[in-house]
DNA sequence: AAAAAGTTAGAACATTTGTTTGCGTTTTTG
DNA sequence: CAAAAACGCAAACAAATGTTCTAACTTTTT
């Protein structure tokens, strides 16, 4: 059996090409690379990286290879939202965010910047952006993004939610802030779940 | 003038096809795609994008096409730090996470899990992971990674820095913590300099 | 309307690059 | 130890694909 560690050095080396170049190499660029002396080897070598499942590959396509582990998700930064006062979110689209597929998967992914302080005691502060699972509906606990019209204002608002006894709490976590409480009908809608945060401190 | 949004559409499906595919579009894929009839056509609109700056592409080689905007970065995940009781970051190795370029960028970054809260007024808790810029000093305010042996305990941690006196504090963002107050000989290696933050809501 | 410039097409050409075959060499197996 | 399997190599082949050339067509300029 051929040395696995080889296989796996292959692997990082498409990888790292990928990532320097932007496409992937040819069987004679890991030819040079792993220092074997015959295309037929390298051939041999994606062809057990395939059978691994490690590797897609296209027949008769030049450059064709493709590692499996997409390690990234591509998620659009579609505005701001503030924690504190609610105030609509722009729907700017302000481009993708790469975001690791380890930790976040699945479709219907957004980011949001987060503007204000009212949910500081969990975590989110002011200039984060959070990632955000579109959903309709939430549980109680999950810190959501809702949008509301009760009359007086609308917007977008990041709080945790909870439903009690026919109501729809929104609670800041601030300890200086009070709970939003709406009815069921009053036209709160859940735009998703808060999954996960990026910062960086500038 | 030729129609610049055909060139935007083509620079979309390059993306979209790089996306899907993992490799880039051929000329004759370009061709398909944007209902032209000839590859000398669309090998035109590929050397307009490379004028433009917007696509780079090698000469004379296959699938060699891509869009400019390489938009993440590849960073180590190398352990956990604690940010508590001090013990040694594990120097596992545990594979890269795309970071988005827009955010972070630069050589020498790597990431950590966080351990610990004892950072969490600064709003890093335990399991958030940590992006770290590889640097061997630090200015006052800084969020740093520090490795020190003070002949009790060894051991990695993340703490706020401050040169104070000819000691340098590393001080815990947890009111209910002390400061590490160390003298500038005692070994006190900064690791570096905390600069972003990835959170996962499991 | 004529000329000039820009754009597209079709075909031929040049190269890169995936794929196959057969033969040594090494390692495993009985 | 012999047979078999696994591995690696070189060379040749075939296909995919980038590139160039010239002519036709369209739009703009004079």
């Amino acid at each position: 059996m051929l040395n696995k560690t080889r296989l796996y050095d292959l692997l990082d080396f498409i990888n790292r090409y990928c990532d320097e170049n932007g496409f992937p190499p040819t069987v004679r660029d890991i030819c040079k690379e792993m220092s074997i002396k015959s295309t037929a080897t390298a051939y041999d070598y994606i062809n057990r990286l395939k059978e691994m499942g490690l590797l897609n590959k296209t027949e008769n396509k030049k450059r064709a290879v493709s590692v499996t582990r997409s390690d990234s998700v591509r998620v659009p930064l579609i505005g701001t939202v503030t924690a504190g006062q609610p105030i609509f979110a722009t729907e700017n689209y302000d481009g993708y965010y790469a975001l690791p597929s380890a930790e976040f998967r699945g479709d219907g992914l957004f980011l949001l910047r987060v503007q204000g302080e009212s949910m500081i005691d969990a975590g989110i502060f002011d200039g984060d952006k959070i990632v955000v699972q579109k959903q309709s509906d939430a549980e109680n606990g999950d810190i959501v993004v809702a949008m509301f019209d009760d009359g007086i204002s609308e917007g977008a608002t990041v709080k945790r939610f909870y439903r009690r006894e026919g109501k729809i709490v929104l609670h800041p976590e601030n300890a200086t802030m009070q709970d939003f409480v709406l009815e069921e009908e009053s036209g709160v809608v859940i735009l998703g779940k808060v999954v996960g945060l990026l910062r960086s401190f500038s």
